[in-house]
RNA sequence: CGGGGUGUGGCUCAGCUUGGUAGAGCGCUCGGUUCGGGACCGAGAGGUCGGCGGUUCAAAUCCGCCCACCCCGACCA
């Protein structure tokens, strides 16, 4: 391709509001234009990443006998109230009329049609296993778009399906793709970890997911190096706190007590006693007022148990639990934690919101802010956590905190592992100690089990003659996610360093100065070899200045870059590798071997 | 959905407080000089200032409504 015709805009300056650097290089080097928000236009260029990353992903998913097809993106509704989630997924997904008034929507994700073609076209167990892939645009409403490519309203996903006979074959499909997964990503250059998703919990289905390292990712995992364990923090399961209450950190009446109030009086943790705490509604303004750690307080929380928890698109249902009230319940966790949803979801057997204030002041007779368990009339759900210690926790009094809290004074409570687990926490498994990471999801796989195959009658007939329902797993893959973790993993002040096998381009040909014959004819001459000796190749063949041609290479990021210049004359030309920044002069007659080398290493 | 912000040539932005001739840099076109790290000189093209309405002799500027985009939040009482 040359330079002259190709739709290459490069710019200069970072496009307004871009945050993430994939996004700003992305844009930069004439990868990407943004249409609308989370809607963008792939460029040649980019267009070529993302072709690369799907043929690897394609031939990986070939290789574990995963049949390619297409399926729709515009879909009847009547497909997505058989399997209930055209009611249990909200704005998120696009729906539409076509002229006649029927319903349809745009489709997040394609369990729907897989198993109603399942339902038609697989009857027997002698057809199963089968593994079904394709590439196809998703629509998703994001509320909100961000990061670029990172997080869009329409994006490619490669997404595969398992049918199974059972449970135990699913296992085995699973298996598979969790092996293709790994030389995916490692094939595309990425630092990754696969860490468990939603669930892992009895009953629950099984999900992991694939998370590349970046700090401009939106989810965070936490894993452990001594037991492997990884998860989500969404699901992490967090060891009990290595740290004593803050009550137990300083003994009663120790002089140099640090719980000094702001106004000079002491708070003492283990004295029964209101605390005047006028306007300090949230846990860091009564912590400020009072001049103690976050730790030190009993976060109180309404909410209100309905429905079943539906995880979203794609995800499978929380698990069922115990039976609740359907009234409004109190959650407690320390001042410091952050309250978990899915487990919560997990210990209340159902989904939930929080209260709303005129529900809370209802149900405990005081507004939000000053809400405490001593006492309540409430059922009370408590972190692990708070088994020990005294706590300054809500008054149940407008303005006012009360001290000397314990979770003793709160028979009703059911203990549980409610909190988020946070980096520094013991591993639940091991005596080792978790650490955290930002990470992009860029991928996951799912055990759906009989989710959409029972209420869709997706069946077969096993050996026996008895009908059964298919058991079904789906596997996501998000292209533009592999290409923004990529760019996120590796740039350098200069631009994009692409890893080899996902580079729009193996070599960046640059000609220095067109208008020299000699120089052209060279570059012309290897353009047009070291193409038909397999090279990709991009020809800088315009008439500019030699600086703007070295930016816009380094810019885009291509693994080699072959500069044809002064020694043009003796058949020489400089070789720089783009990821180590080395150049040096080489013979036209080793080039290509000189090439081979380098792309094998990048 | 709540809060904040921004919409001005293709891009990045100034001008708006205090109404009165629409600007800069980059990019683009033409001519010339340059030619190994985003060159220089000269001459040009290009904008109903997001939209609608209002105030005013006069609106990019003030007021209202709407739209789009960006950021924060939407569990952290």
């Amino acid at each position: 391709m040359r330079v002259s015709q190709l739709l290459l805009p490069t710019v200069k300056e970072d496009p307004a509001g871009a945050e993430a650097v994939s996004h700003k290089l992305m844009v930069r080097a004439g990868l990407v234009r943004q249409l609308a928000a989370g809607i963008y236009v792939f460029l040649p260029a980019g267009w070529r990443v993302m072709q690369k990353i799907e043929q690897i992903i394609r031939e990986e998913m070939d290789a574990i006998g995963c049949q390619e097809m297409l399926m729709p993106v515009m879909q009847p509704a009547e497909i997505w109230q058989e399997s209930g989630r055209w009611d249990a997924i909200g704005e998120e997904m696009f729906r539409l009329k076509d002229r006649k008034r029927a319903e349809m929507v745009l489709a997040m994700t394609h369990e729907e049609v897989v198993t109603w073609l399942a339902a038609r076209e697989v009857h027997s167990y002698k057809q199963l296993p089968q593994l079904w892939y394709h590439f196809q645009t998703k629509e998703r409403d994001e509320a909100r778009p961000k990061s670029g490519i990172l997080r869009t309203r329409e994006f490619i996903m490669k997404d595969s399906y398992s049918l199974d006979v059972s449970e135990e074959a699913l296992q085995e499909s699973y298996r598979l793709h969790i092996g293709a997964y790994d030389r995916i990503y490692r094939r595309c250059g990425l630092e990754f970890m696969m860490v468990e998703g939603d669930s892992g919990m009895m009953g629950g289905a099984i999900s992991h997911e694939y998370m590349a390292f970046a700090e401009a990712g939106e989810d965070e995992i936490v894993f452990c190096r001594e037991c492997a364990y990884a998860s989500n923090v969404e699901t992490a399961v967090a060891g009990a706190d290595p740290e004593p209450p803050a009550s137990e950190l300083t003994p009663r009446g120790a002089d140099d007590a640090p719980f000094a109030k702001a106004s000079g009086a002491l708070v003492d943790l283990f004295a029964e006693a209101e605390l005047d705490t006028p306007d300090c509604k949230t846990i860091q303004q009564v912590a400020d007022y009072l001049g103690l750690p976050a730790r030190a307080f009993v976060k109180a929380l309404v909410v209100v148990p309905e429905g079943g928890g539906e995880a979203g698109a794609g995800g499978p249902a929380a698990s069922s639990g115990p039976v609740t009230s359907s009234g409004p319940v109190m959650v407690l966790v320390r001042g410091d934690h952050e309250l978990n949803e899915l487990k919560l979801e997990r210990a209340l057997g159902a989904g939930f919101r929080m209260a709303t204030p005129d529900e809370v002041l209802e149900a405990q007779g005081v507004e939000p802010g000053f809400v405490g368990p001593v006492p309540t009339p409430l059922p009370v759900y408590a972190d692990e956590s708070l088994r020990r210690g005294h706590y300054v926790a809500g008054a149940n009094r407008p303005g006012f905190h009360r001290s000397g809290v314990t979770l003793e004074q709160v028979p009703q409570a059911t203990f549980a592992d409610l909190r988020d687990a946070r980096p520094g926490d013991p591993c639940a498994q091991c005596p080792g100690e978790l650490e955290g990471a930002r990470v992009i999801e860029v991928g996951n796989i799912f055990q759906l089990g009989l989710k959409y195959s029972v209420p869709m009658g997706a069946t077969f007939l096993d050996e026996d003659g008895k009908e059964k329902p298919i058991v079904m797993g789906s596997y996501g893959i998000g292209l533009a996610r592999i290409a923004a973790a990529a760019v996120e993993q590796h740039h350098d002040d200069n631009g994009i360093v692409w890893p080899a096998s996902i580079a729009p381009f193996h070599v960046h040909l640059i000609l220095v100065r067109a208008s020299d014959d000699t120089q052209r004819a060279l570059a012309e001459e290897l353009y047009a070899s070291l193409g038909a000796e397999g090279f990709e190749v991009v020809f800088d063949d315009r008439e500019m200045s030699p600086g703007i041609k070295f930016k816009d290479a380094d810019l885009l990021g291509c693994p080699a870059q072959v500069v044809v210049g002064k020694r043009a004359g003796e058949g020489v030309v400089e070789l720089k590798e783009r990821g180590s920044g080395e150049r040096r002069d080489v013979p036209v007659a080793e080039l290509a071997a000189a090439l081979t080398d380098l792309l094998a290493r990048a």
